[in-house]
DNA sequence: GTGGTCTAGACCACG
DNA sequence: GTGGTCTAGACCACA
């Protein structure tokens, strides 16, 4: 279901987080939906249930998750939603979340157009898939 | 020149490592330009010494910098020249590169689309700046 | 377990690298083995923790090691699969191995007969333990 | 006529102070031997005069090399003769000596069979070559 | 003054 | 308790 990278430098803590976050974000997982247990999950991503048990937390905190005692932990809300600002105020936000992804397609190679290309590409698989 | 921020959790070398890179391969740095020395570096940025020396190390351990003892530290060659697998090989890469700057944008609230049309948008500046 | 000298002009974590490499490579450590944790070996060989940490990220960078995060470090690769270009372009390496070996030999009061000589007289001694 | 290697981990005026000695002992260069000028062999080595200064001035203590004011630097004594000890006391230098570049080339696939064969291949070339 | 090596020691991520 | 990151600061090799 989600994805961590022992050899990434980020902490693993930030990339579950991230993609749990993502995976509420587009649709892959929604409101109400129940996650994976603590220990089902550190078990499938071969993490400590520490780790999971953290993100969980912090994901509460910030209300994207929720936990009913005895049953499990549930989306509750959108990360958009939570993001205080809105869109308006998020757009600086983006520009820089580009802005890396454009400097990381560069030092393997590639321009910006070859990464408008991929994307198209994307919506282009993504219609043909829904028909 | 560059940026670091104490509280991404990605740790400090790693963001100035890719900052270089980014700076490298987009021509702000061009081959034989000399980098600023380490310890200015450190001042500039607020970090130790030693971290910049870490992040200069290793870049020359992957052939993109080179030292000259005792005088300095210059650019050696490009990223994607090194990135030894080429464009080919490096495809894979982009498209985790692409998809961890989706979730980061949808974990904002943008969609696919906002992300095209962000760069499509930077073309169509670039365009005008240029002509 | 493996040595490094204070007084020898090649930097502690050059001597403590090859001193690693050697092991594995001569099997006194084999794949899968775990290491002395970085702070007990710093403690062995009377030098900084962070002079070991160093040596076991740098073999793990080039895949001869392995940590695995909170548990120990380990042995992944034998150093000869990893130098990637094989026997063939590995050749000229060696030859400048043996030179600098005959010449320090040389500074010793030793010819490269002498050095031949030795390396038999091993052979032989290697043949009656094991016959 | 000396070669110092600026990627090598060993300082360059231990490089040199090596080289030097090996060309001594292996007779490259005589006793009464000329030495090119400290400029001239920092410009031909691409390092700084100072290095090769520091070089020639120890070397003179140890009693190898000899100045001859506004002459130049000559070639005194055999290192193996310097070194005080004799063969005998040196016999186990030489099998630390070779007991390293076994580990070097170990590392690099080869065996000290490997070694051994490259070492008479050597002998074999130089037989050639005289006759 | 430049980069390189090393130390001592703090704090974090992870198990 | 394991490795990872970072800091402060010393001293060395080199130009």
């Amino acid at each position: 279901m989600f994805k961590v990278d022992d050899r990434d430098p980020m902490p693993l803590y930030a990339q579950l987080e991230r993609a749990i976050k993502f995976a509420v974000a587009t649709g892959q997982l929604n409101i109400g939906d129940q996650l994976p247990t603590v220990r089902q999950l550190a078990v499938d991503l071969r993490i400590n249930a520490n780790t999971v048990a953290k993100v969980y937390a912090e994901l509460e905190r910030v209300g994207i998750l929720g936990t009913r005692r005895g049953v499990g932990t549930f989306v509750q809300a959108h990360p958009a939603d939570i993001s205080r600002n809105g869109r308006q105020a998020n757009n600086g936000k983006l520009d820089k979340v580009i802005d890396r992804a454009l400097a990381e397609a560069a030092s393997l190679g590639f321009s910006a157009n070859d990464v408008l290309d991929n994307l198209i590409n994307r919506r282009k698989k993504e219609k043909m898939k829904n028909g």
